[in-house]
DNA sequence: CTGTTAGCGCTTTCAG
DNA sequence: CTGAAAGCGCTAACAG
């Protein structure tokens, strides 16, 4: 006995329209070579019994899925919280649905089990977005011969969309320079990380074609938590000599707590130390002051990341991308 | 001419083992008859060849794909930018995880689009989370009879989970009104919105029941976006009348901005003004000073939600639940 | 305990 | 232009 949700197959829908299961599926697929009248026939014959293909079955024959994995690889616990990469998968979201192609979120899976993934083809390819990742893992990875496009980091061979983090800092570094300011402090939730590691290296240089000399007791790493700004902050305020008169963070969520350290001790944002960010987050322009920072496409990098993963799965190896930043000067880094 | 990437299925390691394909599948499956030493050379070359199952095969025969899709239907334009639903997510990415579930995020799809998932079965189940769903759709939804879980709205005939709002909002009233302040504003960014409607009906009767008459200036609406607590406090402190003593934020991003608001126009928090919102997201308890607000356990609504929707694919049709809130007084409504 | 066989629902030659 | 038939890779009877 059958109940009235059994599934209607592509045989029901041929029976129906009067033709052969081939033509229902030429029908289906824009085949051109089918007459209008008998297309016509068999769309209705769908529509009236609300025939949907089995993607199974679709799968199996076609050999794809049409479906995207995305890895995202960060030292955040909880990793979807992180706002940044909230915002990049927003962007491949949207860029996957535009292609008809379905996300499959794996933010917690890790080296195996992402590998699994591909090898069961219930994915067609892996988007890897963060750079807190094992190069061993992307090694592997890149060994299979999955298509895999990487956000965020890079590995030999493989394709990526990166940011230009040397050149934005820099940036940052010269308009703090600009606005006549000299000490200036570098605080991070980590320095175990290329991106940030990078943003370091462009605050080094612009000091150094400043021809001012790298107080090494303004460079500090807070640990890797939302308040990671904020215990380097502290740390640097505790040691000796003197304070800063401007603070880069490397990121906005570390110059965000960087900012409430220095409030808790006393010092008013931007009339006493200058504060300038990394990535401009959400909540950076709602910030009181709002938050001067550089500004990364988030959503662009998402995008990029997506249509490149499906340029690879439809064969064209994609050249890596690397995305400019745009400073964006706000309050808490303006003379007043 | 095969390249080595070929795929490598069923057969071959049936090959190899010098077995049938069907004892492959059954040392896969677990099947208990079968002899220990076969299992082991099965799975042994399994290994070998480096073997997965593939998944379209595997629900083309078994009707099931093992993924689950996640709507998101909110009034924020990129969904996942909401921190509370992200938060949930999270919660529903754990449970799924654990059962070996995937993950299909949709939070873009709507109406049809999400019926299409589950007719093309390429989802098990639908999780629809965010009340800011057209009843009508979830009309259509249920009366197809797919597997379907509301988290955070609730719909006759359709299992859900929900929070106790009215009776949170009652709470925070309390502590407010225990603290002694009188005239309590409550902003909201829109009130087109069960949940918002609710814990403006906790705040309500949480005056009716301490006697205060409501003054209908101290409530106001400040538009969907996350400055609509401060366009909803910059309203009311616009209109004639006293300034409120404290102000009850429909959510967090209310009350945060509205905090923002007060600030603006001078006054302190929580010296002048106190302050309380509802959720408990992330930057909550970052803020400066941190802010007093009804958690809810994000974490758990996703999770319980994710639970329910494997029940309810299993056949068993889950019992609806709301979770209780709990208050967490901090810095901005405390009594210096 | 294990092998053979029949499909799951679709796409795609290959013949008309 | 259209139909019949052959699988895609797997699971689940059904026989041994």
């Amino acid at each position: 006995m059958r109940t009235s949700s059994e599934r209607v197959t592509i045989r029901e829908v041929a029976a129906r329209a009067g033709v052969g299961i081939a033509t229902v599926s030429r029908a289906l697929n824009g085949d051109p070579e089918i007459a209008a009248t008998t297309r016509a026939r068999v769309l209705s014959a769908c529509r009236d019994l609300g025939y949907k293909p089995s993607s199974a079955a679709r799968s199996l024959k076609r050999g794809r899925s049409e479906s995207v994995g995305v890895a995202i690889l960060s030292r955040h616990a909880p990793v979807i919280l992180n706002p940044y990469y909230a915002e990049v998968l927003g962007g491949v979201e949207m860029a996957l649905e535009a292609a008809d192609y379905h996300l499959l979120l794996s933010s917690l899976k890790r080296n195996e089990e992402l590998l699994k993934l591909a090898q069961e083809r219930r994915v067609d390819g892996l988007l890897v977005m963060g750079c807190d990742v094992a190069e061993q893992v992307l090694g592997a990875l890149a060994k299979t011969g999955i298509p895999l496009v990487l956000i965020d980091n890079s590995f030999d061979g493989l394709p990526s969309v990166t940011v230009d983090h040397l050149g934005g800092a820099r940036v940052a570094m010269r308009h703090l320079l600009d606005e006549g300011y000299r000490r200036i402090a570098f605080v991070t939730e980590t320095l175990h990380n290329a991106n940030f590691q990078a943003r370091l290296l462009g605050y080094r240089s612009a000091l150094a074609e400043a021809g001012i000399a790298c107080d090494e007791a303004l460079v500090a790493e807070g640990g890797n938590s939302w308040e990671g700004g904020y215990h380097a902050m502290k740390a640097i305020l505790a040691r000796a000599g003197e304070t800063p008169e401007a603070v880069f963070g490397a990121n906005d969520p570390a110059a965000l707590t960087a900012f409430k350290a220095l409030r808790e001790a006393g010092y008013r944002v931007p009339d006493d130390v200058a504060v300038v960010g990394f990535d401009d987050i959400h909540l950076s322009a709602h910030h009181t002051p709002p938050l001067s920072t550089v500004r990364i496409d988030k959503r662009l990098l998402g995008q990029t990341g997506a249509e490149m993963i499906l340029a690879r799965i439809n064969g064209v190896i994609p050249e890596s991308v690397e995305l400019a930043t745009e400073l964006v000067v706000r309050g808490s880094s303006r003379r007043v």
